[in-house]
DNA sequence: GTCTATAGCTGGATAGAC
DNA sequence: GTCTATCCAGCTATAGAC
């Protein structure tokens, strides 16, 4: 796309000109809302002025899908990234908290990410990917459990979401519904159990000591 | 605050004005999002001129809280409306379908009640008022299941929360979310039977066959 | 690439005639 | 109460000198 690949810095330089105005957006977006900063304010936040910016970004909405596929890529390696706890039932509690504590201490990321608030606003495709993979990964943690199902799958991530999302509208910075997630997933996890009946519980044991995929 | 309380007939005369103009503002939010319309769109909408809504409204504001006020209503009268089912159980089925129907049919007024989704706006307490209302009622719902800690007021509403938002952000116009509704609360009273233990099974029929309060 | 300066619009809200 | 006409602030985005 660019006169060459040689010059290597060269790129390297304005992508770090381009992460730090990215990361003056988001300063703005938790200070004074996702919507409300404007590409004056961004300019004066980031140190610049507001044709530079245009220098790194075509539009506004450039910035959005940038600052999204960040937040995406942030989403996907701190889901990741290993849970030291034993056995499978704690991976899923400490799934479900890190998942509760992405959302809840950046609610600007998760409204960006999660919920589709801005007007004319939609990722790239391939800002979304890391997402995907993140759900993938509970897919195998409710496996480990011996939960295989597509419904038992949206019936976990709508139990997170639910919990985070009152907890950022009905009570931010509280704790009311944190405290929860134990229960909510202890639940979940008598449910499914329940469901498969007796004799997979042998089946789910196997899978929990041997199989990891 | 007005002339006198004798004119009646004119209070009513402007009272309609001011729904047609809310009406107006709902039907824009509907098809444009809830941030988007502005004032002279609005006037527009209405068949009257800018001047004239300023006639009736203070501000957008003003208008975002007569939208809130009467949602707000909306929302208590249709959770309150008669449940035709027999059971307690059935019950608590019943009004979480109904408030999954209520968020998932008109998502503009899902946002504008249940999240904070407009900038400098706050909902008068007034306003406010009929939500906790309908609270009230789901407490009853739970009462009558023989559940009555405030913690698993919080996880009922979050977890009904939770399918209409994940229904809403990924799922739009579909039932993906909708058809767990039913096995959600299913987990849900499954649970907190399991939690009083076996004793209190007698005590939580003597509620669900006596008491009513 | 970065600036000064500004175009071009659209927003909420108002003045003043009728 | 309703209109025409308009103010003024704010926005995104760009032109053109350096």
């Amino acid at each position: 796309m660019t006169k060459s690949t040689s010059s290597g810095w060269r790129e390297a330089r304005r992508e770090s000109a381009r992460e730090a105005i990215v990361d003056a957006a988001w300063r703005l977006a938790r200070d004074e809302g996702l919507l409300i900063w404007s590409i004056r304010d961004l300019a004066t936040q980031a140190g610049i002025t507001t044709p530079t910016v245009y220098a790194y970004f075509d539009s506004k909405h450039a910035i959005y899908d940038a600052m999204f596929g960040q937040a995406a890529t942030d989403f996907a390696e701190s889901m990741a990234r290993p849970y030291d706890v034993e056995g499978s039932r704690e991976q899923l509690y400490a799934f479900a908290h890190r998942f509760f504590d992405f959302c809840a201490s950046d609610v600007a990321r998760y409204q960006l990410l999660f919920q589709r608030t801005i007007p004319g606003f939609t990722p790239t495709t391939e800002a979304y990917a890391p997402s995907v993979r993140a759900l993938t990964h509970l897919k195998q943690v409710l496996a480990d459990n011996g939960i295989a199902g597509e419904e038992h799958l949206d019936l976990a991530t709508a139990l997170v979401a639910g919990l985070v999302s009152q907890q950022i509208s009905n009570d931010p910075g509280g704790d009311r519904w944190l405290r929860l997630v134990d229960e909510a997933m202890e639940m979940f996890l008598a449910h499914c159990q329940v469901l498969d009946g007796g004799r997979s519980l042998t089946s789910r044991t196997d899978l929990t000591t041997g199989v990891t995929r």
